[in-house]
DNA sequence: CTAGGGTTAG
């Protein structure tokens, strides 16, 4: 960690970068060691620094650390609460996330614009409507924050999952920001879970009246026609995205171990074990069918028979990632991945199925947020 | 030079 021969000790801000990378990478290892330093220099007391620990590991997954870390601090910002309220809310912890949020002004910290994105945040991955809106009008009437188009995000997010479609469409056109195209994915996606496919193609109007060019407008499009098993426009959409050049980004996970960071692709064949690792994934499969699991064909977008289906979803990164976690730890160690796309409702079954016959916590860190799988259970509060 | 947030979809 420290470069001797050049005479150039790395400082607080140093550790302060560091711990930034460690969180987007999810090196939980790395940031451990980062952690470890600041507290053999004497640069923990450093309320920077302690939050940026409490962000570290919070991204990493180990909210119980970042919560230990919170409690051993004895003077708190508006930073603390916020980097804790977000840890809550990205690992699943809806409701403490809100209790947190109360404590923080019981204690007389007042709340800013990104405690309300942690916040909100909670009530979307909670599916908590009411405190939502009611979040909501606070941060206005209250706090007179000015809600910016994440924050009203959110409560669309919540409100459309909920089937209240109607609702959501009228809290954006009642915003006093213009809506961008990420809100009307929102409720874009809303409108496939309810198959709203009536507003779904006036989204697809404001959408492309924005920015027409974006890849996941065209996914969105696929996945409403797809839902409802017209494959030909699915076709159709296929063909303009290849016309236009539109590609979809491929699906990559990383593992750590040994402090290197592992990266897979879907169907991956050029890491240096993939033998090992396809080996072994076949193994687990195994070992999961006698307990039940069975590959899940809905969440493939294309037209194929079952069979090929299943094939195909046997090579997502994550369980390439997943296998080489397996066959490169001892049994029963945690295994942490983390996926640049969000994880598939065949993925999550494998996961939630292997932390109970393997009996080993798998964590993964999707696009979206984190999923701590334990005695075949997720912390999630998705729909799977 | 440094601390907290981030949606839909694949």
């Amino acid at each position: 960690m420290c470069n001797p021969g050049r005479g150039c000790k790395p400082d607080g801000v140093t550790c302060v970068h560091l711990l930034r990378a460690c969180a987007h990478l999810g090196a939980l290892d790395f940031g451990e060691r980062v952690h470890r330093y600041i507290d053999e220099n004497g640069y923990g007391n450093a309320i920077n620094l302690r939050n940026s620990l409490i962000a570290m590991y919070s991204k990493c997954g180990n909210l119980d650390k970042a919560f230990q870390i919170f409690q051993q601090m004895t003077e708190r910002n508006v930073v603390t609460w916020s980097a804790m309220i977000s840890g809550m809310a990205m690992n699943g912890n809806g409701e403490d996330a809100i209790e947190a949020f109360k404590e923080m002004q019981r204690m007389g910290v007042p709340p800013d614009e990104q405690t309300f994105t942690g916040v909100l945040s909670a009530c979307r991955h909670g599916r908590l409507v009411d405190e939502g809106l009611r979040l909501l009008e606070h941060m206005e009437m209250e706090f007179g924050l000015q809600p910016n188009v994440y924050h009203y995000g959110c409560v669309v997010d919540v409100l459309g999952r909920a089937g209240l479609l109607d609702q959501a469409y009228k809290l954006i056109n009642s915003m006093r920001v213009e809506p961008d195209a990420t809100i009307w994915r929102t409720l874009l996606g809303a409108c496939r879970i309810h198959e709203d496919f009536a507003l779904g193609e006036r989204i697809i109007g404001h959408l492309i009246e924005l920015k027409a060019q974006e890849a996941g407008d065209y996914v969105l499009l696929l996945n409403i026609y797809a839902s409802i098993g017209n494959w030909n426009k699915v076709a159709d959409v296929r063909k303009l995205m290849k016309e236009k050049g539109i590609q979809t980004t491929p699906g990559c996970s990383t593992i750590e171990l040994d402090h290197k960071i592992h990266e897979l692709v879907v169907d991956d064949d050029s890491h240096p074990r993939k033998k090992e690792i396809y080996e072994t994934l076949r193994e687990i499969e195994q070992q999961l069918k006698i307990a039940g699991y069975v590959a899940e064909i809905s969440s493939e977008l294309h037209d194929m028979d079952s069979k090929n289906k299943g094939d195909a979803l046997c090579y997502h990164s994550e369980k390439l990632a997943i296998a080489l976690g397996v066959l490169s730890t001892p049994p029963g160690a945690a295994i942490r991945v983390a996926n640049n796309v969000r994880i598939c409702i065949d993925c999550h079954n494998f996961a939630k199925l292997l932390s109970s016959v393997y009996s080993r916590k798998v964590i993964i860190r999707d696009r979206n947020r984190f999923h701590h799988f334990e005695q075949g259970h997720c912390s999630c509060n998705d729909y799977w």
